[in-house]
DNA sequence: GCGACAG
DNA sequence: ATCTTGTCGC
């Protein structure tokens, strides 16, 4: 049992911040994707969901779920080491690449600048987009209304993403760029595909995401 | 030093 | 994340 060293990883996370590339999506939209998580401690597995939809129809062109076993806690600030690697397996399964992942969790929003959209997005060198559902850092309501946002910064007061309403009267989403996306891109294609609280393909990985541990 | 802290 | 029914509102 070799103990978890806090500073490497620490470490590896600011090399690896170093690599990320903001720039805005090139690629057509044809394909987007999800990835959500599932753990059962009980049994010590973590499992991925990944759902592949049609960029205009939104239906789904490929889905994968990959079950490893559980090697890292969860640490708030260290989530890319639990469920990246799930990920990146799951990802070699993907027959319908596409243009860019929606991944639960942040990207740039991250207290040092490495949350797991942006890991699996630098190590698979894929565009990603972070959506988080609850904050790290302090920040400021958007109004009530769909498509309302603020800017989100990190404690030094640098914008790391947006504080978006993706549906009215509804708790906001956390977005960040992950890899290859722009600011704006996160923002925009995040509100473009979300017709609920998550984007589409997120909500879709969710819902499968939660069945690979029930019965 | 203390509290806060994606999933 | 998860434990958990019915209930209120669009």
């Amino acid at each position: 049992m070799s103990p978890f060293n806090f500073d490497k990883a620490r470490r590896l996370q600011d090399i690896l911040a170093q690599k990320i590339r903001l720039e805005p999506l090139n690629r057509p939209l044809k394909f987007i994707g999800g990835a959500d998580f599932a753990a059962s401690e009980t049994q010590g597995k973590i499992a991925a969901a990944l759902i592949v939809l049609d960029a205009i129809f939104l239906e789904i062109v490929d889905k994968v779920i990959l079950i490893k076993r559980i090697n890292f806690p969860y640490l708030p600030g260290f989530l890319c080491f639990r469920e990246g690697p799930v990920f990146l397996s799951a990802l070699k399964k993907i027959k319908f690449p596409p243009s860019v992942w929606f991944i639960d969790g942040n990207g740039l929003a991250h207290p040092r600048h490495l949350g797991l959209a942006s890991f699996v997005g630098v190590m698979a060198d894929i565009p990603t987009i972070g959506c988080a559902k609850s904050a790290f850092f302090p920040y400021e309501e958007p109004d009530n209304f769909r498509g309302s946002f603020t800017i989100y910064r990190d404690r030094k007061g640098d914008q790391v993403g947006y504080c978006l309403r993706t549906r009215t009267g509804v708790k906001p989403l956390f977005v960040s760029p992950g890899h290859k996306v722009s600011f704006e891109d996160a923002l925009f294609l995040t509100l473009e595909f979300s017709r609920f609280r998550l984007p589409e393909p997120l909500r879709l990985a969710h819902f499968l995401a939660r069945q690979i541990f029930k019965s």
